[in-house]
DNA sequence: TTCTCAAATGTTACTTTATAACAAGCAACT
DNA sequence: AGTTGCTTGTTATAAAGTAACATTTGAGAA
């Protein structure tokens, strides 16, 4: 099963990192896993309470910290939304392309264009830090 | 003075667009040019119950969204926060450079990199709206 | 002028999103 | 066992955003 692979693979990372992948967390990042794209934190949560019966706000929500700064999963500001990152360990930095519509998501190598970012920038006396470019827009299925 | 003469253009571009510039509109538009860099909601709120002795939220969030709209004024995701467009008239998406370590912010023109990013997307069937790009790194004043 | 209509604003109430603060649990080492 | 530091539970509240309906206002039609 592709979640179970997953998560191997997210619990192989952790440890490489030196942090833990506790069970709540690792039930938090299946729980998103389930779903094909965007998450919000309060669905979490709705699923948290069903399965276990009750959890409150700040446990989700540091879970889901958690597995953002882990590298599992991406914070969508423009949705305040989660999603998966299928590149875990590619230590490339990704251009996420998200339908507002939908939910689905789509994540390319943004090399090229940070690339030409980072000039832009320079002359303006920025310097970009690693990151990834989050996008919204509509997908095919979506297309009006 | 400096606000003065931004809202004086603020008043051109808006009646070219057709859509007016009422007093309550540039009274929230004086109020965020008040503030160096990015501005919450509610912080101009709290400004305009300082001025009108009473607002409600919605009062404040329909003046910031005309003003989003008429371009006057980009929405900043992931601080759920406002910054001023000096680039009105250039009808363009805004590339917005945010200093990690002073919170110094500097606007760029989107367009040029927002093309390159279509054009990659496209490919992948995504269509992306209109929108404003992000980033975050470091100053000049703050360079290492 | 007076009417009418649409846009703008006011008002109330509510939903959604997120965090602070402190208590309790648990595992690893001494 | 005792200590320590991280993790989780719990309560309460803050912050951000919107729905729905009432009221005002101002420009054009009658
Ligand atoms: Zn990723
Ligand atoms: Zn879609
Ligand atoms: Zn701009
Ligand atoms: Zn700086």
């Amino acid at each position: 099963m592709e979640i179970a692979c997953f998560i191997e693979a997210a619990d192989r990372h952790c440890q490489q990192q030196g942090v833990k992948l506790t069970a709540l967390r690792r039930q938090v990042l299946e729980l998103v896993l389930g779903y094909p794209g965007v998450v919000k934190a309060y669905q979490v949560l709705a699923d948290l309470q069903k399965q276990r019966g009750i959890a409150a706000p700040p446990t989700v929500y540091r879970a889901l910290d958690f597995l953002v700064a882990a590298g599992l999963l991406h914070k969508v500001d423009a949705l305040n939304g989660y999603i998966v990152c299928h590149h875990v360990g590619c230590n490339h930095e990704g251009l996420i392309l998200v339908c507002g519509d939908c939910g689905r998501v789509e994540e390319l190598d943004a090399t090229p264009v940070l690339d030409v970012l980072r000039q832009q920038a320079g002359g303006a006396g920025f310097a970009i830090s690693q990151q990834n470019l989050m996008l919204t827009g509509r997908c095919k299925e979506c297309a009006v």
